[in-house]
DNA sequence: CAGAGCCGGATAGTAGCGCTATCTGTTGAT
DNA sequence: ATCAACAGATAGCGCTACTATCCGGCTCTG
């Protein structure tokens, strides 16, 4: 396929495609002559898999790049591209790592880490981007939401497993690496979505009077897990929450 | 104290305090003088939290502005505000609104909103977001991911719950206001990070051979959950997981 | 086999964002 | 009286993610 059928089929435009190419994100087509190339359908699968990484995930070109070049190298394990996709969606802006405030924030989200035998590096960068925020949470008083911390580990720490038993199971390395990948980048986006919408929910439920609750179906018991959930997990999933 | 003091405190350029005055996100001093005006230690917090939002949390400038606007208003309550910070992040840019696939990925987690029961409106900014994710990831071929949404949903249930449920408590209007926006936006943050620390120790313990573990100190058990976590939330913590 | 049009590659330009610099006239501290 | 600091306004800068234009070569059509 030409460039034009590319752009068509992917809906990008072709300024953009040779945007990507000059980046590195893109491999350049199989060359037929001096100046043209074919594609195939790797790049198309290629061209969406960039797009989602920058539009939905956020990522920037370089950010994008790096990821994208942890997939291309072919002796990477799947624990290491996690860890260059967690590297390169850090980006490195922190705040000030000087301070005494940001230094004692790190510490305490190493220890939490260290607490439940996380297997990390300590230098992972993903506990300065934490740091950040806890110590900004500190400094604006909210102290009581930095006590969810372990809460917040708890509940990752399950997630995260059941992510990662996902992936595994693919067993071929490139539905594997590509897993990884967009689990990652895009399950955060859902995630967060879905923490916004429940949060909307709590709130209705906690602020607003009951008789002004807006009519919705009842709730289907039950049929909202997959199979394969332990029993135990469905009923911590209502426990510590006000009736409904 | 003048503009130079509040400089120095914050951390920040006058020329950036001059430029978020412009932008409406600070409010101007108590004007002392035609050309005067005096700062409190009110303006000195309100530059926290601004940097908190934009540095940490990535809210646009725009975004941020948004969500100030809504905590300054004094009669929107904790449950409207929590709508207006979830509409000023979302933001606008979608990616194909209009694609069967697009709609069919929307209404899919529209439903499972309303399979739970979930008291949201239809038109939620956040169910576009979650959209675009599920619909890269399905033309992604990634199909066994988006099958992780129930239990994402169920997760971010019960973390959503407590976190209102903290906020809820503290009583004091404008603490509660401010306690909404700081969990909403950099507990997003600190949720991400410990998503990706636990995803990296999960394929550690799955893909690297036992006797190549790093040496970590030995989990503290049971020490690491809030007092009031029930019995069957710390049970669950440890199901469904490969042995340690 | 001519010529219209697409091709790859290169260079230059653009729009928006988040500041930053400079200028003007005024004011308060010494 | 002097002079740095101030508020307010306008203009400019650096970065990112494209977008436009140009060029000589290729290829497809008639």
């Amino acid at each position: 396929m030409r460039i034009a059928e590319l752009s068509s089929r992917s809906g990008i435009s072709i300024p953009s495609i040779k945007f990507y190419l000059r980046e590195g994100l893109l491999a350049p087509g199989e060359a037929t002559g001096r100046n043209q190339a074919a594609y195939t359908d790797e790049h198309l699968h290629r061209l969406r898999l960039i797009r989602a990484l920058i539009d939905v995930g956020g990522l920037s070109i370089a950010a994008a790049r790096d990821v994208l070049a942890a997939i291309d190298e072919p002796d990477v394990t799947g624990h290491e591209l996690l860890g260059a996709a967690s590297y390169a969606v850090a980006g490195s802006p922190r705040r000030d790592p000087d301070s005494p405030a940001w230094q004692a924030a790190r510490a305490e989200v190493v220890e939490l880490a260290r607490r439940r035998g996380w297997l990390v590096p300590d230098h992972a960068p993903q506990f300065d981007v934490a740091a950040d925020a806890v110590a900004a949470l500190r400094t604006l008083g909210q102290d009581d939401i930095v006590a969810m911390l372990p809460r917040y580990a708890d509940t990752m720490e399950q997630i995260a497993g059941q992510e990662v038993d996902l992936v595994v199971a693919r067993g071929e390395r490139m539905r594997m690496v590509e897993g990884v990948v967009t689990s990652t980048v895009l399950g955060e986006i859902v995630l967060n979505a879905l923490r916004r919408l429940a949060q909307e929910d709590a709130s209705a439920r906690r602020l607003i009077p009951r008789d002004e609750w807006p009519q919705v179906p009842g709730r289907d018991p039950g049929c909202d897990l997959p199979p394969g959930t332990s029993k135990a997990a469905k009923v911590a999933g209502s426990a510590d929450r006000p009736p409904r």
